[in-house]
DNA sequence: GGTTATCGCAAAACCGGTTCAGCAGTATCA
DNA sequence: TGATACTGCTGAACCGGTTTTGCGATAACC
């Protein structure tokens, strides 16, 4: 019924601890036979090492976190933090690395679980979403010397490493593919403001619709589907109606879409729509939505590989990975040539 | 730099490492004024109980474990797990207790996760989700003698603790509602069978049906949007078409509705859609979906209370929570009588 | 053949807590 | 006044690993 401790393994091949520990570990100090009868009766007690030993021992906790502080109800239908925790998963499980997950209800109680968790060394590191302008909690990780990464742009990261792709290129993507089609008004149903992707978007739409001559306009929101559903009857029912709508994600591009069928407008020959970050939500709804694709659970593998290198001591760059992709659906088509002015 | 431990505030205090431990324990053992001065620069210091050493000493983790299965795309979409991590967090946080959370490949490395995680004591106990018939982690978790509670029907936990809801009880709700509004053909696409609850959704509707005298048809699927679009499309098409649709989960039954709306049907006009599991997602087409909903987060709540329990010796009995309840909104409603034979 | 490496292991310290046995010193009581 | 109890703390063992030091035996070397 109890475990077996080293202790057992040592009394059976008589020997003491420490040998068997060098046994175990693949270390030199035993010799060839001794260590296969040592691993012979591991094998038989089923022996595993009791990670509290370990990591008293070795001052490490073999385990990573995550805090999210968005809130529960939002939080289910966003598949982004499912997708880039199984893309975590699948690196760190290759070392047998748990994660610890977490979600928190504000910006304070996340930055008290960091401190918890690394003052009582639960952990050996950890990821860091939903970067924001000012983020309060980048100057924190910095202060405890708590290795950390990034997932999200540089600027908002201080001095620690981040994993990111660049957003203002795919900003230029959506747009040159709308103008392209011969959209010459188009708007932008965009997510909360303190985040600083959400700002860099808005810069990035702003001038490169500048350069390409078309009308922009950015509407703030909250990325919850009410307030993309609001957001999108009010540009559509206001003047100078845009001829195409991106959304800053896919849960108000598919609420948006449902509303602007409820106005009796049809997708997308009145109105084009645009989803940034690309799920099966997106195929789900009819038009299914062109969207801004990009593989997340590759981009949550990727933080983990920096930050276990982080965690390692290695003080590491930046990681950018590759621009989101453009993935056709229905939804965006050119827009029916009535009183384009 | 480095944390403080007690023997830092014992030499401080002028005292031992067990007398720092009686006074932060608020155990006997130490004088009124000793404590104090002993708290007085523990806080000073700002130590934090290494988890590690406290681990190793009482021999538990303070941690407890949830692995799913679900593969990663058709996961990131159900809000359910979110939900239900959430209103775990909610508990736990309380004894700052962390939730170890993995997904696994398949059930094979769900089972080794449980294994190792038991084998090295990583955490004092499991969350059970997504029970099966016949499910090959039950025997598992039994022989190993780790505290687990099974969410979900009592019938697939064998000797484990379930927090469960009445299946049967909801199910005669949804055809009581539907069969109210004069639907006489009913069908329900149901999610993947090895479920056990899929299959006493089925059996439920089945007999219930039978009693108020409706035809009734099961459709297999396996939660997906894919399959719950070609299932739609196959009902409505075919003969003797249903005049209601229950779904088993809400990504199912909104991938429904765009499909009978793709088809030209009318919702509820042509056909009432009802869906299992409600969520925000329900609220984001149109129209909106009557649903049956449940607290989910209280939910994981009380899984949380219970596991803790198991886990600390008590051997406790099952929690049934309230059968959910009917979520009326637009998609359900009277069916047009034409041919209502 | 004596010195020096090297090998294979034992013994013990260490990580940072908890807990138990023991021991002075004071208080209680007969 | 001596036995008894209690208080307040010390010292040490313990949890289960890792790592360092040391020692006897064999091998290598000049």
């Amino acid at each position: 019924m109890k475990r077996p401790t080293m202790q057992d393994i040592a009394q059976r091949a008589g020997v003491t601890k420490g040998a068997v520990s060098f046994a175990l570990n693949g270390r030199p100090g035993v010799s060839e036979p001794t260590r296969r009868r040592i691993l012979a009766i591991a094998e038989e007690l089923g022996w595993q090492p009791n990670s509290a030993a370990v990591a008293l021992s070795d001052g490490r906790a073999n385990a990573f976190g995550l805090v999210v502080d968005r809130p529960a109800r939002t939080l289910g239908l966003e598949p982004y933090f499912m997708q880039l925790i199984s893309g975590i998963q699948a690196e760190l499980s290759a070392t047998g690395t748990p994660l610890l997950f977490t979600v928190a209800d504000d910006q304070l109680a996340e930055i008290a679980t960091y401190r918890s968790w690394w003052g009582r060394r639960r952990v050996d590191g950890v990821f860091l979403v939903d970067l924001r302008v000012d983020d309060a909690r980048v100057p924190v990780l910095e202060e405890l010397g708590m290795p950390t990464v990034a997932i999200g742009m540089p600027q908002a990261a201080g001095s620690l490493p981040a994993v990111w792709t660049d957003d203002a290129a795919a900003a230029r993507t959506a747009l040159g593919h709308l103008a392209g089609l011969g959209h010459r008004r188009i708007a932008r149903v965009a997510g909360p403001e303190q985040l600083l992707h959400t700002r860099i978007r808005t810069e990035a739409f702003a001038a490169c619709a500048w350069e390409l001559g078309v009308e922009y306009r950015t509407v703030a929101s909250d990325y919850s589907g009410e307030q993309g559903a609001a957001a999108t009857r009010e540009l559509l029912l206001g003047p100078r109606r845009p001829t195409a709508l991106v959304y800053d994600n896919d849960v108000m591009a598919v609420s948006g879409l449902t509303a602007a069928q409820g106005l009796g407008l049809r997708v997308p020959a009145d109105v084009s729509m645009l989803a940034w970050d690309d799920s099966a939500l997106c195929e789900l709804v009819h038009p299914p939505l062109t969207a801004l694709s990009r593989d997340i659970a590759e981009h949550g593998a990727h933080a983990a590989r920096v930050l276990r290198q982080a965690a390692g001591g290695a003080d590491c760059g930046d990681l950018r990975d590759p621009d989101p992709v453009l993935t056709l659906r229905g939804s965006t088509a050119a827009p029916v040539g009535e009183d384009q002015s």
